[in-house]
DNA sequence: GTGAAAGCGCTAACAG
DNA sequence: CTGTTAGCGCTTTCAC
C-alpha cells in the first residue's frame, strides 16, 4: 500500500501538498493538484482511513443499533439507513443487541469511539442513559420521542385512523384492539388513536390484551376476541395479527368472512400468510434513510438541530384479511364451550 | 477523554508501562499493574481504538458482506456472525450490496482497510475477484466453494436425502423438484442429491423450472406441477415453496392433501404461511457463527488454514405442508383446460 | 501556493 | 521490570 509519502516523492512535492490536493483542492495549484491525483491513481494510492481518523476524528462510520437483527421490522430500516449512509460516503455499523439493555450498553461502548454518530432503533435503554450517550456523539432515535434529542417516528395516529376508516367503510361498527407491551410507546399511541377515531366515526372499540408482540401473543388473544361482539380487530403489530388470525381460524371462525384483521408495520411475512394481511405499513426504508440523514445534518451544523420529532407517514395496505362485515356474526364453536 | 498519558502521570509511571499493563499484564509488576488499572478505571480511561489500530493494524473489526440484508435468509446468519465476533471481542461490520457486484466492490473497497478480515455471504463477485481480495485480508466465503479459500456451506446433500426419505415414508413415489437459478451452486447441489436419493429409494423425480427464487417464481411453476403426475414437490427454497403452494391452491389443489410441498432454508416466514412449510432447515445461525470462528482461527495462525469447506448439517423440519399421499390424485380443475 | 514541523494516542523495539 | 525513543499515515498550523 503506497502512502502519501510515496506519492509525494513520486511527484516531487511535499507530503502536505498531496494531502491538500485531496482534502482542500482549492488551496493548491490546479496543475499540480491534477498531477498529484493522476500519479496517486497510477500508484493505486488509497488514503488510510485509520490514519486520517486519528488526528481528525472523522472515521466516516455511523452506528445503527437495533434491538434484534432477527426481527423483520428492521430489515428495511437497515437497508434505508445503509443507503443514506453510503450516499454520504459513510459506512454503517449495525449493532445487534438481542433486546438487552446490557448488551446495548456494551455494544455502544465498543462502537462509540469508532463512529461519528449513532442512530438508536427502538432502544431498550432508559431515557437518561440515552441522554448521557447523546452527549458523547450526535444521536438520533427511532420510534421514540425524547425531548431534546432528534427523533424520527411513524405517524401512527394517521395510520390508525386510515385503518379505522377502512373498517368502517366495510360496515364494521364494533372493532377490537389487541394491545402489545404496556411499555411500548407505539402501543399507547395506537390505542389512543383508535379511541379518537372511534369517537369521530361513531363506532365502538374494545381493548384486548396486552399480549406479547409475537405470533403466540396473537393466538392467545384469539379466544377473547372470538368470544366478543367485535367483527374486526386491529392488532399491535403484524406478528400479533397473524397469530390472531391463526387462533381465530382454529376456534372455528373464518378470516375475513367472520372477523376482519388489520396489523401494523407491514413486515416481510405480511403477505406470506393466508389470508394476506391488511396492515398499516410503516415507512420502514424511509425511517432508516431519514434517520441517518437527520443525523448527518445534525453533524454538519454545530447547532443542536430540530427539536421536534419527524413524523413519517404510514400507509394502509389493503390485502385479504379485511372484508365487508357479514350480515350476522357466526358464533364460533369454541365460544360455545364457555 | 483521558489518554494513556493522563493515567501515566496520575500513576507516576511511564506511558509505555500503562500500555503494557493493559496489553501484556504479565510483563509488569503485579502491584503496579493493579494500581494502574484502578486509576485508569477511576479516571474513566478507555483506550482509543483508532490510535491503537494505527500502529498495529488491529482494528477489532470484521466485515460481513451480504448480498441483500432484506433477504430473510441472512437474518440468522448475521446474528450468528455477530455473536461469534462479539464473543471474540470484535465488532462486526455488515455491508449490504443489493445483489450487485459493483456495489460489492465498492463496499469492500470502503471497508477493507478498516477490517482485519471478511466473510463473504453469497458473494456476487467472480471467483478471481474474490481471490484478489482474499490476498488483502483473511477471507471466508459462505455458501460457495472456492479452492484455496476457506468456506463454510450447508450440507445440502444430506438435507435433500432427509426430505426425500420423509416423502417416501409418506408413500410418495413420484416427486418433483422446482429448480432455482441455473447459476446457483446450491441449486445444482440439490437437484443432484435428489436424483441420487431417488435412485437409492427407488422413486421417480421430475424437474420443473428453473424459476426465479421468489414467491412469483414458485407460483409460476404451479401449473406445470399441477399438470404432472407428481404427488409431492421439493422447491429450490422456501419462497419458491410458498409461492408454489399458493399457485397450487389457486388451481384447485389442496396442500398437503393433494400435493405435499417441501422447501429449503427455513427462513422466517416458513411458519407464517398456511399450511406451515415443511422444509430443510439450513443451520443459519451456525453458518454465521462458524464462518467468523473460521476467520478468526485463520487470522490467529499465520498458516493458511483448512483447505476443504466446512459442511454444516441441514435438518428436516416437518410442519404441515407434507402428508401421506392421497389414495388417488385428484385432478386439478386447471389441468383439465389443457 | 508550498514546505517544514508538530502532533493525534498508542505500541514496540531498545536500553537500562 | 520500567523508562526512552521512534514511529503508524495523515492533517494542520505556521512560516516562507
Amino acid at each position: 500500500m503506497p502512502t502519501i509519502y510515496d506519492v509525494a516523492t513520486a511527484c516531487g512535492v511535499a507530503p502536505s501538498t498531496v494531502s491538500r490536493a485531496f482534502s482542500r483542492p482549492g488551496r493548491v495549484n490546479a496543475e499540480t493538484a491534477a498531477r498529484i491525483r493522476r500519479v496517486a491513481e497510477e500508484m493505486g494510492y488509497r488514503a488510510n482511513p485509520l490514519a486520517r481518523a486519528l488526528p481528525t476524528g472523522r472515521t466516516s462510520l455511523l452506528a445503527l443499533v437495533v434491538s434484534d437483527v432477527t426481527n423483520p421490522f428492521y430489515f428495511e430500516i437497515i437497508r434505508g439507513a445503509e443507503l443514506a449512509a453510503n450516499a454520504a460516503d459513510y459506512t454503517l455499523l449495525v449493532a445487534d443487541v438481542y433486546e438487552s439493555a446490557v448488551v446495548e450498553r456494551k455494544a455502544l461502548e465498543r462502537a462509540l469511539p469508532l463512529v461519528e454518530g449513532v442512530v438508536l432503533g427502538t432502544s431498550r435503554m432508559s431515557d437518561s442513559a440515552i441522554r448521557v450517550m447523546a452527549q458523547q456523539r450526535p444521536t438520533v432515535v427511532l420510534n421514540r420521542v425524547l425531548t431534546g434529542i432528534p427523533s424520527v417516528i411513524t405517524d401512527n395516529a394517521r395510520g390508525t385512523r386510515r385503518a379505522m376508516e377502512h373498517l368502517v367503510s366495510l360496515e364494521h361498527r364494533s372493532i377490537g384492539y389487541v394491545a402489545g407491551p404496556e411499555a411500548s410507546w407505539a402501543d399507547g399511541m395506537r390505542w389512543r388513536a383508535m379511541r379518537e377515531a372511534a369517537d369521530t366515526l361513531d363506532v365502538r372499540v374494545q381493548r384486548f390484551g396486552p399480549v406479547a408482540p409475537t405470533l403466540a401473543g396473537g393466538t392467545e388473544a384469539a379466544a377473547a376476541v372470538a368470544g366478543s361482539a367485535v367483527t374486526a380487530a386491529v392488532a399491535y403489530n403484524d406478528l400479533v395479527a397473524i397469530g390472531l388470525m391463526r387462533g381465530l381460524t382454529a376456534s372455528g371462525l373464518r378470516v375475513p368472512r367472520d372477523v376482519s384483521v388489520v396489523g401494523f408495520d407491514d413486515i416481510f411475512g405480511a403477505e406470506l400468510c393466508s389470508p394476506m394481511l391488511t396492515t398499516v405499513a410503516a415507512p420502514l426504508t424511509a425511517l432508516g434513510r431519514y434517520a441517518v440523514q437527520t443525523l448527518l445534518a445534525g453533524m454538519a451544523s454545530r447547532t443542536p438541530p430540530q427539536v421536534r420529532p419527524a413524523l413519517l407517514p404510514a400507509e394502509l395496505v389493503v390485502r385479504e384479511s379485511t372484508a365487508v362485515r357479514a350480515r350476522r356474526r357466526r358464533r364460533p364453536e369454541a365460544a360455545e364451550d364457555k
